[in-house]
DNA sequence: CCGGATCCTTGTCGATACTG
DNA sequence: CAGTATCGACAAGGATCCGG
């Protein structure tokens, strides 16, 4: 699978900037954020997390998380009942942008947000 | 200077999510990239970066970016002629967050974008 | 010139209703 | 329950114009 497959256009070459066009958006990094936490979740399980998400943006986002091989189904035949995605070995790696993502915000967002807590 | 203030509004009080409020775009972090990369960056020399981003954008994006601490100007009465940004400590304690991706991308989005290279 | 505001067109987001 | 269709609201992006 390559990018024009995708439809994926890149702004530049560095890396950085690809990482924004993949993940640049305000809900991809808490879906990974999800799995991260809980290895597996079903769309209504991704739907149930604190800043619900609208289902059409989810399914698109889920669409395009797969397309680039961050995450993917556990079953790709699965029916509508059980259905569940996880992070692929790719997705895994990302656990370090979360972390220090967390990490950040845990210790430069709490004079803006004072209900910002460590639970999720 | 509070969330309120800044027009915030917090999806949740998920440190991640809190994040992708402030950060969470397609640009922010491009922004960040530059200013660890150096140092000072002007209004124009955000603009010659190589995803060209637009100048209402880059404007809302650095009122932004200060508003929430992250970015500060090196002189607030500069005129246009000598007038710069830079990381605040805030901002600086980005750099992992942006190391982190950087890594990421470079050996996670090869397959995709042949054209990610290392230069920047 | 440079920083930045404004206008305008296009694209994306997000809520809700709806379908298999 | 997973996913799509629709539509209004809003953000992105380009061009252009203004002030110092």
């Amino acid at each position: 699978m390559h990018s024009k497959q995708v439809g994926m256009e890149w702004r530049s070459a560095c890396p950085v900037s690809c990482a924004m066009d993949v993940l640049g958006d305000k809900w991809s990094l808490l879906i990974i954020r999800d799995l991260l936490m809980f290895d597996t979740r079903t769309y209504s399980n991704f739907r149930e997390s604190s800043e619900h998400i609208s289902t059409n943006i989810l399914a698109e986002r889920l669409k395009r998380l797969t397309a680039m091989g961050v995450i993917e189904r556990i079953n790709p035949e699965a029916t509508a009942r059980n259905n569940a995605f996880q992070l692929t070995e790719s997705g895994q790696a990302l656990r370090p942008v979360v972390e220090s993502i967390y990490v950040w915000a845990d210790s430069h967002l709490r004079d803006f947000n004072p209900d910002t807590a460590a639970a999720i």
